[in-house]
DNA sequence: ACCTACTAATGCGAAAACAGCATTATTTAT
DNA sequence: ATAAATAATGCTGTTTTCGCATTAGTAGGT
């Protein structure tokens, strides 16, 4: 049984048409069908029942179909990650990260990393949703940061730094470090507060810890964004205090009590040395 | 790239001597080298370590061993499904059940099932843990009987029947029906409380609602070896009613207020008809 | 230093498997 | 009746695979 024999199931399981599927998997019809007739002997079962002129599915065949489809992903996943794990230093490495990394602490570490391992490339992704035990465990990505300590018996979750966070207000705004009075009456512009993000439930916990019922009229999870609408007076924000790297004009950062950590996360017995020199490189990049 | 193949590594993975391994595997060694050369070259990555003396796995190899070995160990345990499915009626299906049916439920219901489907095997277990859910999801099991139902999303548990549980003890014993004094003094035959089956948990709560904390003396999950015990007079039991049918010698039944119901489960979106004639075979069975 | 035992790779010829063309056989539509 | 559609099959040349015998590199013993 070959793992191609099995592909072509898949394929002709969805197209139910012997010329069309030889066509899309680029063999002769003849060789299509023989494969299959091939499958179906070795294992005993008949997956298609086929006249002269239809083909359709068996029961054995849908059930072959859901679970080998899902099966079949796996398997190729897995062969990708060893070949990264075969290319090493020249390989590839995913890497995902929260935006608000983008402006200090990451372009730093990849500072780092290209002088370090000049050859390896990095595949970036900033995740919608904050699922990054997921990604981690099924491969798709090799290395997380996150807001959150990742709590999962196969994951190990280091934290790098803490920073505190800043109320953001365009530049002479009346609000300063000595003068917080009157926060209830500002506008925010801020990420949505139902979402499930760690930073977006340490806002609420802020906020409420402070009796704040905040008045948020634009929602934004674009930090570069944020910075701009407050620069044109449009509202305040909070933000993690790496946003300040970015420079923006116009705008200023009110260091707040309240901290923020970032930690870095990965596979416990992560076979692929390269990945365990990157980790390396961030704890030292942190610790500066 | 086979499964054959793919099967090949996983025995060298471990012997790490080709010579040892072609033996395993029924082919010669020289056919084993190219076969996984082969396996080598379509993958690019490379598995073993060898010079002319020694064979050792690479870090990608070793990756691959541990997560080849799961997901081969799936496939087989799908392909084996299919072929349940596409043998149907003449075909086999799993069926795991709790001891205390063995003597009335179970013996009524394999009578209607041999007659209904007299080609189909069967095979029973009793399985030891109270983890019918991962059973089912596994394929290791296609129908479960439980005396709680299966809460999970993608399982079907129906309710077939309560009955009474009842307290078992010697014939002519002082305790009756109308006469239920002095139980804490009275020495049980009983599975072990501390168990998470569902009977110990019932057990338990009925013992701590009666205010008993019972003196057991012998512990033991086997219905028969218990009533055997309770007529020589070594103590009494608790045991569903089931039990009774059973007409072991020298022992009486008195039913108690608390009820126990058996719960037949199996996976939402079965594919396999016979499976789904078994059930309703089984609630036949059971409304009767 | 030399011999021996061990072990993975490789050359080779026979056998098996596979690919694709052309054809067949059956069904459906006109 | 005829034509179109479509899966299976006969056939032939090509590729792959198999196992035997051999080679080549290594470790250990003397």
């Amino acid at each position: 049984m070959t793992i191609q024999q099995i592909k072509y199931f898949l394929v002709l399981a969805k197209e139910l048409h012997f010329w069309n599927t030889a066509e899309k998997v680029f063999i002769s019809q003849s060789s299509l069908s023989r494969q299959i007739q091939a499958l179906e002997d070795e294992l005993q079962i008949q997956l298609f029942e086929r006249d002269k002129r239809n083909v359709k599915l068996t029961n054995a065949g849908k059930f072959l179909q859901e679970h080998w489809t899902e099966k079949i992903n796996e398997f190729d996943q897995i062969i990708r990650q060893a070949k990264k794990i075969d290319e090493g230093k020249a390989g590839t490495i995913s890497i995902t990260y929260p935006g608000s990394i983008a402006y200090e602490f990451l372009p730093k570490f990849l500072e780092v990393l290209s002088n370090n391992l000049p050859d390896l490339k990095i595949e970036l992704t900033e995740p919608t949703d904050d699922n990054h035990e997921k990604l981690l465990l099924n491969f798709q990505t090799d290395i997380a940061f996150s807001r959150d300590k990742i709590k999962n018996a196969n994951i190990d979750s280091h934290k790098l730094y803490s920073e505190p966070i800043c109320l953001v207000v365009p530049k002479n705004h009346r609000l300063n470090k000595k003068n917080l009075t009157g926060l209830e009456n500002e506008k925010f512009i801020i990420s949505g507060l139902h979402q499930t993000t760690f930073f977006a439930s340490l806002l609420r916990s802020w906020f409420s810890k402070n009796g704040i019922e905040p008045k948020t009229i634009i929602e934004s999870d674009f930090g570069g964004m944020i910075m701009n609408l407050v620069s044109k007076g449009l509202g305040i924000s909070i933000l993690p205090l790496s946003f300040k790297s970015a420079q923006a004009e116009n705008v200023e950062f009110i260091e707040l009590e309240e901290k923020i950590d970032l930690y870095i996360s990965w596979r416990k017995k992560e076979l692929n040395n390269t990945i365990k020199k990157v980790i390396e490189l961030a704890e030292n990049v942190a610790e500066k």
